[in-house]
DNA sequence: CGTCTATTTGAATGTACTCAAAAGCGGTGG
DNA sequence: CCACCGCTTTTGAGTACATTCAAATAGACG
């Protein structure tokens, strides 16, 4: 059950047992059926989720009813609405699942807790930011220089295990291209 | 000289005087004049740098020889390569002065150092980048969901200081779009 | 004043979009 | 097992927006 979470969080810093298990305890299972919310527009995010297994989502919805990925989370990668989280403030995005998901919740409370019992926690999620903030600086060099074929190249080719399991409309709307777009930029590929 | 920085950090964390003398004991003062480089491609990055006074840009140089703006910092602003302060490895883009400037640079070592004495700048840190990470994700959903000229306004809303002070071919590398495509934009913007 | 760079403008091109419709695919119920 | 439904993907035709290339104008700096 926490043997993904176990080595993701040794990745970045080294824990006892008795200090893992503290940290497990704080921990929250979650199951969620595929299309089920986690987080909805308007609500604050209180939580940060791991994916244990499965695959969720972080979207915007424009006032034009268009969906625009945020993020895909699957197995081993956290997820949650930072800006709500932080401010405090009610999201503007929602969060689901893309399929039946298994998720761990920490709770924000329970994150302070955390924090000040076991302080090289703080450490691990500024190394963790620090790393998803460098992962971001990429996104938008890619769609700041990059043409949309090759935005789509460069996604499933780092992210392949997400150009599986995702529908390719999904992908458009993470690349910020039309469905009908990808569709038309995938058949021109084989050709060149 | 440290008065900016002091209200930067203590914006996050509260800080005693002898432990922000500390802190301050480790930065490095540099001038930098315009067009100036404080790192190049190729180059390890080894600092973090806060920006007392001037501009600064982290930009991207395509096969092409296109600059690619991945962000600006202005006083007040932290600023460096944080994939290759991370990683390690050799830096892929420039960090340069658009205008005289003044900053102050934290070497890694330093930093390293800073988080073992003071533990509290690990949380600093932690706050900083997920702060900065949440606003890498407003611009990549502007980047994913908005046309050239929303993000123009919404640029020039969210920053204006640097819409000021950062001449209009900057701003295009930033957006991802063309010195002439901007150009024609904001002749469009005053009939709407 | 002259040079260098930034900005603007024009005309032609290209890329992604809209709207619309057809084809494909998966799941459900008869 | 098959027929049907809903949703995704594909295809087509016309349009909108940003790009390219080229040239003119405007500004900044020495």
């Amino acid at each position: 059950m926490f043997d993904t979470i176990r080595t993701n969080i040794t990745r970045h810093i080294q824990l006892h047992d008795d200090e893992f298990s503290y940290f497990t305890s704080l921990l929250k299972a979650k199951r969620l059926r595929k299309k089920q919310f986690l987080l909805e527009e308007g609500e604050i995010c209180r939580f940060e989720c791991f994916v244990n297994e499965g695959c969720l989502r972080q979207y915007h919805l424009g006032d034009d009813g268009q969906e625009h990925i945020i993020q895909f989370a699957i197995t081993d990668w956290w997820i949650g609405d930072q800006y709500s989280f932080l401010t405090g403030l009610p999201s503007q995005c929602f969060i689901d699942a893309l399929e039946d998901s298994d998720v761990l919740l920490l709770e924000k409370s329970s994150l302070e807790q955390l924090y000040h019992t076991v302080p090289k926690f703080e450490r691990f999620f500024r190394i963790a930011f620090q790393k998803s903030y460098v992962a971001l600086q990429r996104r938008i060099l890619a769609s700041i220089s990059q043409s949309a074929e090759e935005r789509y190249l460069e996604f499933i080719r780092t992210y392949p295990e997400i150009g599986q399991k995702v529908p390719q409309r999904q992908i458009a709307a993470y690349l910020g291209i039309k469905p009908e777009s990808l569709s038309r930029l995938r058949k021109q590929l084989p050709r060149k």
